[in-house]
DNA sequence: GATGAATGAGCTTTCATTCAT
DNA sequence: AATGAATGAAAGCTCATTCAT
């Protein structure tokens, strides 16, 4: 797993199979009895990478809080996962777009995300996006979220003051204030 | 162009060259006489998809209108164009991420998108992201465009909608209201 | 003729006819209107340099002199074009080994060298060689004359001295003195 | 090694990596397990034939001898390696040409030949090539030799005399006698 | 279970040659 | 006669996957 991050953050969805078992340190046809297919790999990487995401990201949740102070809590977290681990990121950037990534794998994600979405529930009760598909505003908290992790890492310096401009954004967009 | 629009919606970048050439009905070798290398290819594609987004989506710009009524009117156009242009927004969606398009290519983009940069400098004037670099207002307006259109896309029975909560999202984020 | 010397110097065998034909200030298939194959056109233009270089190594042959001295007349002037003439030796170097030159193509050049052939067999007469072939007396006077040429262009400033320690060898050879 | 041999001496360096292949009863893409490029196998080839040629050339060589009995000596087994392995010697004068072959290949070659330069630079002692560079009279000899087997090759009735009047020319070129 | 050599389908690119204009 | 766009066969190389050991 760890292998085939680094493998596709330095060299994308191509990279090799080849390479990413002696980046692990294992032969070549080995990788193969754990996985059936590249395929499989991939989905099981993007499943993994995603999850590790979602609960870094939720861990702590001041459980009684305002909706907004618990958001703000994901919020950071994500952020800083994300700065702290910029190869998963990258090689998450990757396997996002990629085809080889099943339904299955899509929805065991979401489930993963299940917390996230109550919170998001919470959050945008009464506000302009009540009646939108709890997905389409999961969805764009994830493309904000995205966009503000890739701007991040290009420029660092910044990062603190971006992040917090970015969940402004966010909550504006789901609460309205 | 068209053919590769439609090899690439259907097939992904992994499209071969000889489906590309077959779709545009010409042979195997003829392609190369036009495009030195597939990569080529994909950046004059990549660059052509995305300028004819920005221009039909800038077309018949009220000029002397409020940012607001200007911007609605691009967002509508956008959406229009998406919608009706499945294949090449399928297309697109995959050049965004190849790893063949060049920096020059992005640039080329930039330039095509410079009436539209304008427009959102003026709209976010006195706005909550008045400090924010611009690219990164722009990158995310488009993160957001990007998302609605996918949903959109998904289940246009409530395009007419969506599409309005999503302006309204973006206005929220820009301007503050 | 000279647009294929000149691209068959610097880029070898594989020269690509349209880049003959561009050299030549021709499209492209105005080649095919003069030579039938890529083929015939290396051998035409084998057969015309090196007639080229028999002509020039021949003319002004003393005709009344001594072997040696015609000889030596004959290896100067060889020794001379080869050095003015860089590109054509160079190209004549390649079509040497080319397996497109036909045995037809071979022999012509054996007519225009018939001179040389002449002074040869005079010169061997009485000498080690007498008894050699002749084709095989003008064969090892030509590769003799080869190493020769590639040695001094690669360093022209013994020039002199080593075509003059060459042609002693050369007549070493075949008149044994 | 052996099938590249046999398919080069029969189609050229433009053999077919495929039939090389075959030849060797492997498939096409174990080839590229064993040779990082074709041209990575023509050097290996190249290396191989012509130091094979130069150890068979100076094996049993009488060690106190005089210089031309040790030159006839190493001159007659090259003649018999030659004879005995058309394919090899039809194969390496196409690897002679080959603009694929290294400097680093024809460096690992001159070092095979060095005990050859040795007996050479004995050889010329006193003789009329004394002041001519080293490798000018190496390369020559091997031009000779060349020559002579060509020549040999497609008349082997007179092998044996043309054998040793060549290498008397070759001694006539040397040493002078 | 682990290995790694072997596989061969598949891809991009080149180029001699043709032929309608 | 001249053109140059079109052609398609052919070539080198990659890599996911298999399987005997």
């Amino acid at each position: 797993m760890a292998a085939a991050t680094r493998a596709i953050a330095s060299q994308g969805l191509g990279a090799p199979t080849a390479v990413i078992a002696k980046e692990a340190g294992v032969s070549n046809g080995s990788l193969f009895v754990y996985f059936d297919t590249k395929a499989a790999l991939l989905n099981e990487l993007y499943v993994a990478l995603k999850t590790e995401m979602a609960t870094t990201s939720l861990v702590g949740l001041p459980s009684g809080g305002e909706p907004r102070e618990q958001m703000l809590h994901v919020w950071t977290q994500w952020m800083r996962w994300a700065m702290a681990s910029p190869e998963k990121r990258r090689a998450l950037a990757q396997l996002l777009v990629s085809d080889d990534i099943t339904a299955a794998s899509h929805q065991a994600v979401n489930t993963a995300f299940g917390a996230m979405a109550d919170l998001l529930e919470r959050s945008r009760a009464n506000g302009p996006m009540q009646d939108a598909p709890l997905s389409f505003v999961l969805t764009l908290t994830n493309a904000i979220a995205e966009t503000t992790i890739d701007t991040v890492i290009r420029e660092p310096a910044d990062a603190e003051t971006l992040t917090r401009v970015a969940f402004d954004a966010v909550w504006r967009i789901i609460a309205g204030i």
